[in-house]
DNA sequence: TAGATTGTTAATCGATTAACAATC
DNA sequence: TAGATTGTTAATCGATTAACAATC
């Protein structure tokens, strides 16, 4: 088995294995940065709180990245994990919403050091129009769908409020966006094709509150 | 079976079942919003793209609360989801880096509107201490632990550069917090029963540029 | 009553883990 | 070689779904 760009052919990687794929990438960049060059399963699982069984099984469904009784080589392993990502390039990002959140999100650093530029900004607010954030001048959400498709955009960022968050994702697919982060508090509607990920800080503080008991 | 404040005895709830009701909780409130008294769990899965056999049996780790042939009163399962989720009380929350994205959640109505108040503010730039954000004063990290131990709060969100957050974690979790949402794209070590919910937009960001092949 | 929908059971499906031969 | 660790298989574990009796 020597096919480590992409899956096995005729095998479907489950979503949830992909979803661990940047919690993996994430901890070797941090053993990186410790100065270690190599690392074991069992090192990864000890840091991430997995199963060591677990790691090598979901990186078994991409190829073979490790040597028996060495491990993984850091540096090696990141690029193959990043290919397998689509991360060996950089990603043009639309923000949409430029009140107090996406205005954190505008100026957050990690985005760009990431392989995410954000590449437009939106607003309906006519006093954030023309403005300028992060270097990004605000536009008007009435000329989006435009800017979007000329620039090629696939990945935005929806921090809207909740009652223009459907309305505003269905204009995003017309533009051809096919992955919305989802800031509001709804699940969105969408083409199957489109791939949304929803962030709700509420949500997380509800689960947690179910085991504080008092 | 009548008991539906807490879960049947002796049958531990799954994780992954706590994680859902704070979206019935919502989607309900939702539907209220939109005038209607009273819904089915097929209704509840098409708006949250489940199974409505998923539904019900979620709800029927904590007890009955629909009708046959007539559905859930909307009113009455809201209400019993938020004595479930302990939600039925207002929760003081720590919030320790007033940076851009604590300065956002600090103004973020929808945390009082919820029951979440933000009782305290830390951070360790003394260019920010003392100042008020959203009538907060923001306090120093040193006194940190006797402030939340007096205030009693149970609950953290930890928006403090990556490099202090397993740090501040130890703090808040000496300080007698129990429930910690961690904005910091680490995997923060803390006790068992200490809860942890992770929120980090590149690794979203990352899983579905899996799917975003080109 | 007839139609609708629940709560629950059993079957299915899928994910995790334990164990180990292979091999560095 | 001896020790360590991989990749994979098979077993286990757990979650989802289909189906339906109960009943509003």
């Amino acid at each position: 088995m020597t096919d480590t760009n992409s899956s096995k052919i005729g095998k479907l990687v489950p979503d949830i294995v992909v979803s661990r794929l940047p919690l993996y990438l994430r901890t070797l960049t941090r053993l990186q940065e410790e100065g270690k060059e190599v690392t074991s399963s069992q090192e990864l699982a000890t840091r991430l709180g997995f199963s060591s069984a677990q790691i090598r099984k979901d990186l078994s469904h991409f190829g073979e990245f490790g040597k028996q009784g060495t491990g993984y080589h850091i540096a090696f392993l990141k690029d193959q994990l990043k290919t397998i990502l689509n991360l060996d390039m950089m990603w043009d990002v639309a923000l949409i919403g430029v009140g107090d959140l996406g205005h954190a999100l505008a100026n957050y650093g990690r985005f760009t050091r990431k392989g995410f530029r954000i590449a437009a900004l939106f607003d309906s607010d006519p006093k954030k129009i023309g403005t300028i954030v992060n270097g990004v001048t605000v536009q008007a959400v009435d000329g989006m769908i435009d800017t979007i498709r000329q620039k090629g955009i696939r990945i935005a960022i929806l921090a809207v409020p909740v009652n223009v968050a459907q309305k505003t994702a269905e204009k995003l697919v017309e533009a051809g966006v096919r992955a919305i982060l989802n800031y509001a508090p709804i699940t969105l509607t969408v083409p199957a094709e489109v791939k949304v990920q929803n962030i709700d800080p509420i949500a997380h503080l509800q689960k947690m509150t179910y085991y504080c008991k008092r």
